[in-house]
DNA sequence: TAGTTACGCCTCGGGTG
DNA sequence: ACCCGAGGCGTAA
């Protein structure tokens, strides 16, 4: 059975595709595994505990090894009052771990798949029926929400038009009579809530999902680290994969088949799988990794571990190695990148929670990561044969470049500041190791970052040899015809601002304005017009040869500014506010309250379009009812695009 | 349900001259 | 007028 949806509703509910669609139902109980230091200081409570839910003594099998304890067949509010009553002395696992995934874990079942594929296998078939839906008009405006008009596909295109009831009704009837399994719609995660709304209002029969039910989903504002983000709530259909591919992150970087391989790897729904970040994937991967394994989830990491947090860290351990490149343009530029350095870290290092003290058993994180790893490699090989697999690679790498942050993340199952500290050491190590090794045959090196290298020198297939053969880590090389390190203000090299001509002849951009993306979309194109006349010239010399077209773009760009045809929308810069009260006068500031008081609900985290019609005073408007600009201001933004690329032509 | 650190740019606004 | 720390947000890997 091919399964596409599952829930928890105390039973597990899974939806599978094979001659029709089946639903089964199984019942299953929620249960958590109990480990006490000290049982008999405990006695009456797990008597009490006894007595009033099912409950069993067991071992049970951890990455740190074999512990007693019980099996209690009860949820997570009663695992936090036993935290509370033991004053945090209990060890508690498999609490938050999701019951459907768990439930396919133990009966070795996956979804996406199968049950004689390899879960790992990227060649997968997609027995899936499919609808694609487009709804005219902007959900997220207040007075914008009219139903008149809904583009279809499946196979053939057809459009519904008129009436909003009659629209809405033929759409409901249409999805009934079609019964897909799979529908794509952009921005349905907003439209959902409305039609369902409306449906109601018409009393028609809502067939969007397959049970009648809808699984809510919150919108949140969460806080890591520096930043907030926000996450839009949803309303996903059962029985039903619905992708909001407007703002599904896995969808728009690597598509359905990402989405997919997501879920047959994390063993999550692809409702969810399309809804979750890739840090959240790589987290659910190690957990069904775990659970399939016998292994069970911490519910919270043990004490001894959390006495360091990250930013105890010592400064020299903290994070990757970075060198400060001298500004300038050089010609015959190699870059050699490791391949996924800091998963092939841990599996070539063995590292992993339990072999940080003993290093000689094999360890879980290094075993775990060690089939994604290899079928990452396998992937970036075949998409360059066949571009069917751009999708699945991309979601890998976005997995394995996640993986290692997790592993500092506070909250990680699988985490800890010791292997996290040995991860950044030893990539320290090795991009030091690998310097030295070119400078050794006689290459320049210009720039380092992380994992990555940027050397003048020949052969460099020979170089990329050396450096694979003594890392024992592959590694990927470009070749640049030329290539610029901009300046920072006060003279010295931006480690992270830089573009070049590859010898591919494709332009390779990085921290530019053209790259930002609170850039607004007029001078991101002029920059871009200009990136795609210098990718003419093969060498520094034939800049000047080019100059004079770069700069009748900046002129076209400045002189259009000020005529009548330039699209305000253009101006809009996009930003992710933090907050909604700021104790500073700021762009954010002025923005938030232009927002606000059209009526737009905001949250912290959400990401905002305004433009800027003001900039002394802070005028702005949000980008939808924008009427006028300030020139000057975005004359100036035009002139700091167009210095970063001039930067190679003086 | 929730990835990280390193570091630059722009702006504000209080302090100094 | 200028300096400088702090606030806020962005990029790179």
């Amino acid at each position: 059975m091919w399964i596409f949806d599952t829930y928890y509703k105390g039973c597990v509910e899974l939806w599978g595709r094979e001659r029709g669609i089946t639903k089964d139902s199984v019942a299953y109980p929620q249960s958590f595994y109990m480990h006490l230091p000290d049982p008999p200081a405990h006695r009456e409570m797990i008597e009490a505990l006894e007595s009033r839910f099912r409950a069993e003594e067991c071992s049970f099998k951890t990455i740190f090894g074999t512990f007693q304890g019980h099996r209690i067949y009860a949820g997570r509010k009663v695992a936090e009052k036993i935290e509370i009553q033991t004053r945090h002395q209990v060890e508690l696992y498999n609490v938050d771990v999701r019951q459907d995934q768990r439930y396919l874990a133990e009966h070795n079942l996956f979804p996406c798949g199968d049950g004689d594929d390899s879960r790992f296998s990227p060649d997968f078939a997609v027995p899936l029926t499919s609808l694609k839906l487009q709804l005219c008009g902007d959900p997220s405006l207040p007075g914008d929400i009219s139903i008149r008009r809904i583009e279809i596909q499946n196979g053939r295109k057809r459009r519904l038009e008129g009436a909003e009831r009659v629209v809405l009704c033929d759409l409901l009837d249409l999805i009934k009579s079609h019964d897909p399994d799979l529908i794509m719609c952009p921005h349905a995660d907003t439209w959902i809530p409305i039609i369902l709304r409306k449906a109601k209002r018409y009393s028609l029969e809502c067939t969007i999902s397959r049970s009648g039910f809808f699984k809510p989903m919150a919108s949140r504002s969460y806080w890591s680290y520096g930043k907030v983000s926000h996450k839009e709530g949803a309303l996903i259909p059962e029985g039903r994969i619905l992708i909001d591919t407007a703002r599904s992150f896995v969808y728009a970087e690597s598509g359905l088949k990402g989405i997919l391989m997501a879920s047959r790897l994390s063993g999550l729904s692809p409702n969810l799988t399309a809804r979750f970040t890739p840090g959240t994937l790589i987290c659910s991967y190690e957990v069904f990794e775990a659970l399939r394994r016998g292994i069970a989830v911490p519910f919270r990491k043990r004490d001894a571990e959390g006495h360091r947090n990250i930013s105890e860290l010592r400064a020299c351990d903290k994070g990757g190695m970075i060198f400060q490149p001298e500004p300038g343009v050089y010609e015959a530029v190699h870059q050699i990148d490791f391949t996924s350095l800091y998963p092939s870290i841990i599996v070539k290092y063995n590292l992993s929670p339990e072999t940080i003290q003993d290093p000689e058993q094999k360890g879980f994180l290094s075993t775990v990561l060690t089939p994604l790893l290899n079928l990452r490699i396998e992937t970036k090989r075949r998409k360059k044969i066949n571009p069917d697999y751009a999708g699945i690679d991309s979601i890998l790498k976005w997995m394995l470049v996640t993986c290692f942050g997790y592993t500092g993340y506070r909250n990680a199952k699988f985490g800890q500041i010791q292997v996290y500290e040995r991860i950044t050491g030893i990539s320290r190590e090795l991009l030091m190791q690998i310097k030295e090794l070119a400078e050794g045959m006689n290459f320049q090196v210009l720039h380092g970052i992380v994992d990555c290298l940027w050397v003048i020198g020949e052969p460099i297939a020979g170089f990329k040899e050396a450096v694979e053969k003594e890392t024992g880590i592959l590694t990927e090389v470009d070749s640049y015809d030329w290539i610029v390190f901009l300046p920072m203000a006060d003279g010295f090299g931006a480690y992270n601002r830089y573009f070049g001509r590859l010898s591919t002849g494709k332009m390779k951009i990085r921290g530019v304005m053209a790259r930002k993306g609170d850039t607004p979309e007029y001078v991101r194109k002029m920059q871009q017009e200009l990136f795609e006349i210098m990718a003419g010239a093969r060498s520094q010399e034939e800049m000047s040869r080019i100059e004079p077209q770069a700069r009748e773009v900046r002129r076209r760009y400045v002189e259009e500014l000020a005529g009548a045809d330039v699209d305000i929308r253009e101006m809009a810069i996009h930003r992710r506010v933090s907050r909604l009260s700021y104790s500073r006068r700021c762009a954010e500031a002025f923005a938030v309250a232009a927002h606000q008081k059209q009526g737009i609900s905001l949250a912290p985290g959400m990401e905002i379009g305004y433009v800027v019609k003001d900039a002394k005073r802070w005028e702005v408007e949000p980008e939808r009812t924008a009427s006028e600009f300030d020139i000057d201001y975005y004359r100036k933004l035009l002139e700091k695009a167009w210095e970063e690329v001039a930067y190679v032509l003086m």
